[in-house]
DNA sequence: ATCCCGAGGG
DNA sequence: CCCTCTGGAT
């Protein structure tokens, strides 16, 4: 059924996925925990005063504070963007990298800001997976871990990787929509009447 | 008032 | 595992 919802479902399409990969890259570590929305709102000011690598990697994180404070968590993602800058300079060479090893290690990246810079920036086969996606595949009876990593692996077993991008795209979707963690729209839910979990709010 | 999301640190 | 950090949703 995976594999039905992964081809089934609307494109989600990405607000950051015309920018460059330096945008793309600091654009994402803004997203965690808000919507494409609000940092797409601080983006064209942010991007103005400072360009590329260089310029960001010597701001000064008060002014950069003032730029993004409407994405919440303004301290850290003011320290974190300043220093991913900084690494993709000094570490990369100042391109950003293609490998979930290395991006990982970029600050503000986890696995599932690095899964999304795979898929947009490289087209590299991703399973990407956050609170949505694995609530989805664990109402649905594919993988009973909570440990991202565990559950990608038992996705990973179940679909061929031509469809992991879709997958990771549209079962994040689902969760948003329909598969909410609280109280589940099971009512409005295409798939409720193949779902283990439907009604139970489990 | 409480929950929800991602990253990072203890 | 535990917890913090913001803002928005309920």
């Amino acid at each position: 059924m995976l594999d039905v919802l992964a081809r089934e479902y609307p494109e989600t399409p990405s607000l950051l996925s015309h920018r460059s990969p330096f945008e793309l890259l600091i654009g994402v570590i803004l997203s965690a925990q808000t919507t494409d929305e609000q940092v797409n709102a601080v983006l064209p000011a942010l991007f103005s005063r400072y360009p590329g690598p260089p310029e960001l990697a010597a701001a000064v994180p008060a002014e950069v504070e003032k730029i993004i404070h409407s994405v919440g968590f303004f301290r850290r993602k003011a320290l974190n963007i300043i220093g991913a800058a900084a690494h993709v300079r000094d570490v990369q060479g100042g391109t950003i990298p293609a490998t979930m090893d290395e991006l990982v290690r970029i600050p503000g990246v986890g696995r599932k800001s690095a899964g999304v810079i795979l898929l947009h920036v490289y087209d590299k086969p991703a399973i990407i997976v956050d609170t949505h996606f694995g609530r989805v595949v664990r109402r649905l009876g594919y993988s009973d871990v909570r440990d991202p990593v565990r559950l990608e692996r038992d996705v990973a077993a179940i679909l061929p990787p031509e469809l992991w991008n879709s997958a990771s795209m549209r079962l994040n979707y689902h969760g948003r929509r329909y598969c909410f963690a609280r109280k589940p729209a099971c009512g409005n839910c295409p798939v409720a009447a193949l779902c283990p979990s439907a009604g139970t709010s489990g």
